[in-house]
DNA sequence: TAGTGGTCTAGACCACGCA
DNA sequence: GCGTGGTCTAGACCACTAT
């Protein structure tokens, strides 16, 4: 069951994204569109609102709305399935695990995963490739809770989220990503394939369940010659943030 | 005037962000919160969806809502203003144009900017610190009906969107950004104080108007030892994209 | 000042989760 | 099966933009 205003969320992208409205056009005003559509405002509203926040079209009180792009980039929402993201572009995913070891949890490991100090966890070292070719390596530390279904997995395993989801019902639902740059190490420069001191994009993350409890967390560094990251923003409300560190 | 909804928002935020709910705890139920600030149903929505959208809780249909974290992220809505960004941590932003010329636009330009071929573009390298210190290198390319206005400005201006705002009124609504690591070449590094080859943060983005016009686009180069990026996403709905280069 | 998007209401029904 | 959040309506009024 598909809602009404995300049919018409979906019409209106594909218009824009046919150059039925061309960037920097105006989009026809919501009384027009709910007349078009056979439904109430609000509803057309729902639908508006959904593409403003891709970023297709601007909104601001008292003027029309204007088309800023004619197509949305990838989801992000398959950030914590590459596979899916792979699936996505059409792109074949492997994995690899490299190392695994049950450990006690550091401090840092603790208090991520909010467990206490000392907890068995399980921490996993992994190459992912894109059509063969290695292009992120993945220090991914798990919750006590869920480190056995993991260590059962096949180590060649492709979709690490999707095993788990069949296996034992985990959802992965929230995420928190902090982005940053690194210099690749030895042990990076080796399984990626690339030089000692390249530049990676570094994206450190805590993964949580639909009700808010946290299942991994990982340090992950991509190829920065493979991959790259986008988002939008306007005026009024961002979704991305910008930090200082020290 | 703050709209109604905004006030829940922020009543909410800060009863979060105080503890007195609790991240892995249950929010009130809609119809309690209605009641509560004596506000119809659709406005305690409009509220929840906004901490929603700022991952502070998640949702899902049938189930109660629950909070995820007790804090958000500075906001990302000035990636366009360093400045602003720099009050807001209460740091002190500053600014060095090294070099500036008006030069024909390349195809890129021209592209990028949505202008004809060949029109006058102003190109300015430009340093940007914090406290003093340099952290940000940015090579922008103004659009031509922008260029004098920024080609009057104060080489040493600490805050180029305020000046051009109010000397001309502009706006920067709306911006497009990509994200990827590279390492320092001779002129980044020497204009940062750091060693080439070093691990740099790149944002390259283009900012339009409220009208969706393009004004100037950009690569910025971070210091990655000073800068990080974070966001929050869920299976639903997530604002930034992954993308592989190949 | 006319027209647009933003806010808010009060009510109805539905899809989903959980026990 | 009950309670929750998700969808949708029809109408009112307001804040802002544009002319």
């Amino acid at each position: 069951m598909t809602a009404r205003h995300e049919e018409i969320a979906d019409e209106l992208r594909r218009a824009i994204a046919r150059e039925e409205y061309t960037v920097g056009s105006l989009l026809p005003v919501e009384t027009e569109l709910a007349a078009r559509y056979g439904v109430s405002r609000g509803t057309v509203r729902q639908a508006v609102a959904t593409l403003t926040s891709e970023g297709l079209i601007g909104s601001r009180q008292g003027a029309r709305r204007v088309v800023l792009a004619s197509r949305r980039s990838q989801s992000f929402a398959e950030l914590r399935s590459f596979a899916q993201w792979a699936r996505a572009m059409g792109r074949r995913a492997s994995g690899h695990v490299v190392s695994q070891e049950l450990r006690p949890a550091t401090d840092e490991d603790a208090e991520r995963l909010q467990l206490p100090a000392g907890t068995e966890v399980l921490r996993v070292l992994r190459v992912r490739g894109l059509d063969g070719e290695p292009i992120l390596l993945e220090r991914t530390v798990y919750a006590d809770w869920i480190a056995p279904a993991v260590a059962a997995l096949d180590p060649e395993c492709a979709s690490v989220t999707q095993r788990l989801y069949e296996d034992t019902g985990l959802v992965f639902a929230y995420g928190e990503h902090v982005i940053d740059a690194v210099a690749a190490g030895a042990q990076d420069a080796e399984l990626l394939g690339i030089r000692r001191t390249s530049p990676l994009l570094r994206v450190r993350r805590v993964t949580t369940t639909r009700e808010g409890r946290p299942v991994e967390w990982s340090d992950d560094r991509y190829r920065s010659d493979a991959v790259s990251f986008s988002v939008h923003n306007s005026t009024d409300r961002n979704p991305l943030s910008r930090e200082a560190s020290d």
